[in-house]
DNA sequence: CCACAGGACGGCT
DNA sequence: AGCCGTCCTGTG
């Protein structure tokens, strides 16, 4: 059938795809934006999103989604893999802005922003804090088996993301097993804080940015570059610039040439990169993590 | 043994 | 308002 431009073939084991542009799993997967893919031996990867285990793999333009039908397909894959959108346009007006921005587009040519469960999404970089990718991912799977629903896939078992209550009922000796540190009160406190209402995170569209953004950051262990992750990276608010360490150095190498603060980078960027400040930002990030650019000053 | 890598927070100026 | 020490764990 076709659905939205492209072809979908339903097979008992899998939905395949056709069609697909602008979309690399590597780029996609391994840019920072998401936690819980595992990379397989065929270059295929494993993830498990709102209860369900899924296998991709992308030949070409042939998308091959392992463990899911077309109904689930047209529900929950086609906007988690934000395929409503045109990437080629976003990268081709992110080029023309400068020549740099053009090659850190080349560079991560098939990345994708997903649509992240936000309760998820937060917990995540609230772990994130302080902390380095592997480290982030082994914790997430230590909450995950702890308290999260088990489901076999493939003879494998694999644990979803726990909801809010499963968190709540944990108690801080149990949580503190997963290895997050002092992260984990953050962790039970905004666990709190969302089962109590403090905050609904599930009615961002209705809120503007910086109304989101404020309620994010008046949670325990949410600080301006969290709160801008997990409005990013849940597909709730496109227009942010979050701040890490690389984006800092990459944006002081490329347009400041000296040591500069987060505001002022921030400020520049919105008015530089526009609407699309989001998309640029996750093209930058990974084009200088992947090649360390910034991490030798080329200033002083 | 030590140095280093990563953001939030709280205390200080 | 900005600066800086502390928080925790893994790696080299």
């Amino acid at each position: 059938m076709n659905y939205k431009g492209y072809e979908l073939l339903e097979y008992s084991d899998r939905v395949v795809v056709k069609n697909i542009k602008d979309f690399n799993l590597v780029h996609t997967f391994e840019c920072g934006q998401c936690f819980r893919w595992i990379k397989q031996k065929d270059s295929s990867f494993i993830g498990v999103v709102k209860g369900k285990v899924i296998r991709v793999k992308l030949t070409q333009d042939i998308l091959e989604i392992y463990g899911t039908n077309i109904e689930d397909f047209i529900n929950i894959w086609f906007d988690y893999f934000d395929l409503g959108r045109d990437y080629g346009l976003i990268k081709e007006k992110l080029s023309q802005i400068d020549s740099m921005l053009a090659e850190a587009v080349q560079f991560g040519w098939g990345i994708r922003l997903l649509k992240q469960d936000i309760w998820e999404a937060l917990i995540c970089f609230i772990i994130s804090a302080n902390n380095k990718i592997p480290r982030i991912m082994k914790i997430v799977q230590n909450i995950s088996i702890m308290c999260g629903k088990k489901t076999i896939f493939k003879e494998e078992e694999h644990y979803s993301f726990p909801t809010v209550e499963a968190i709540v009922n944990l108690d801080f000796e149990e949580l503190l097993k997963c290895k997050a540190g002092f992260r984990s009160k953050y962790i039970l406190q905004t666990a709190k804080d969302v089962l109590d209402k403090k905050i609904d995170l599930y009615n961002f569209s209705k809120s503007s940015t910086v109304e989101a953004r404020n309620e994010l950051i008046a949670l325990s262990g949410v600080g301006e570059k969290i709160a801008d992750c997990v409005l990013l990276f849940s597909g709730s608010k496109y227009d942010v610039f979050p701040i890490d360490v690389w984006v800092k150095r990459v944006m002081e190498e490329i347009y400041f040439k000296k040591e500069t603060s987060i505001k002022d980078i921030r400020y520049f960027a919105n008015q530089y990169f526009g609407d699309l400040v989001g998309f640029a930002q996750q093209y930058l990030f990974y084009y200088a993590r992947e090649k360390s650019i910034g991490k030798e000053k080329h200033f002083l």
